[in-house]
DNA sequence: GTCTATATGCAGATAGAC
DNA sequence: GTCTATCTGCATATAGAC
């Protein structure tokens, strides 16, 4: 992996679990075993820069992991419910500081930086766009599709800040049965 | 108002809307006109108290105002789906900047100091146990109650971080119409 | 209770050698 | 492309006068 990558990728990991004000360059090259000097060389605008390219890689990446996991199952209700699944172990497994890369910088850049907060918006569509694709399979209305890819992406976003604050993933359990009634029962009514 | 709840006050206004550690004590002391010596003689453990102090005051507001809004209005989902809509305007007044006022120092600090995590976990348990004694007056199961109300709460404050990444309080709406949904759908199925 | 002054440290960023 | 050294500024926190 080049240095490039292996720095948006640290950053992206420390954006995840700290924050943006809360990540330092320096820990950044640290953690990242990147050469000191390289970081403005890659990234001539500086920390603004190198965290949004960063959100924007992080973005790409859970879309596809979204993908991957909803194409494993057929039924879209079930595949949501499987994904929120498989969100909770990874929550647990990272000890409750991870799962949402994008929610803490879109927070906190959100008013401050323009730059950040487009980055946190693009990503944010396309994790948007790849549940709806799942969803048109169904008998859904095209805008509650859309509708229903927001909610599930907010219940997401929502239940790992729960689940952050509580230590625990059985709030992003609950969330997911919950979706799932939501998707299930009103499968076929257009409303 | 005294001086002490004056600087609280202020804190978790820009707590909510920048997060912890973009939020500064000297930006704190400015805007909230408090006198500079009195920081550390309110708060001697500084600026982790304080933001603690600030999250459980703010938690507990949040808790009555859901709590008034949902007396509003008899029919739970009804008075759920009027909520979502007044945090939506809220939302625009504040030009997205602002709605969840929780969110961003749970993140942030979950990792990082056990006491405001723990504060956090707290204000979020006030906010939950007001919307499931509201679901209670309806025909839900307790523990589906207890479900929903987790989920109703998530769905919050995910569909605020997708407002304000995308500047809009649409992301919001349409979260709250797929909760009302949700909350209708399956309101005699205990499931 | 409130003030000013200050200690200490780290942040992001830049310059210039190699 | 990468290095080291350094600039500037602000952060939290403390000391001691009033």
């Amino acid at each position: 992996m080049s240095t490039k990558s292996q720095i948006i990728d640290t950053t992206a990991k420390l954006l995840e679990t700290q924050g943006y004000h809360a990540t330092g360059l320096n820990q950044i090259v640290k953690e990242s075993g990147a050469p000191r000097g390289s970081l403005y060389y890659y990234f001539p605008d500086g920390k603004e820069q190198l965290a949004a390219e960063a959100v924007a890689d992080r973005g790409r990446g859970i879309a596809q992991h979204i993908s991957e996991q909803l194409a494993r199952v057929e039924d879209p209700a079930e595949s949501v419910y499987q994904l929120f699944l498989s969100l909770a172990d990874h929550v647990e497994n990272s000890a409750c500081n991870g799962g949402a890369p994008l929610a803490n910088v879109a927070l906190e850049a959100s008013a401050r930086s323009e730059r950040l907060r487009e980055a946190c918006h693009v990503a944010y569509q396309q994790m948007q766009q790849v549940v709806e694709q799942k969803l048109l399979t169904a008998a859904y209305a095209p805008e509650r599709a859309k509708r229903l890819s927001t909610t599930v992406v907010a219940a997401i976003d929502g239940g790992i800040i729960l689940s952050r604050a509580r230590k625990s993933a059985e709030p992003l359990r609950q969330v997911a049965k919950e979706i799932k009634a939501l998707l299930e029962c009103t499968a076929k009514s257009g409303s």
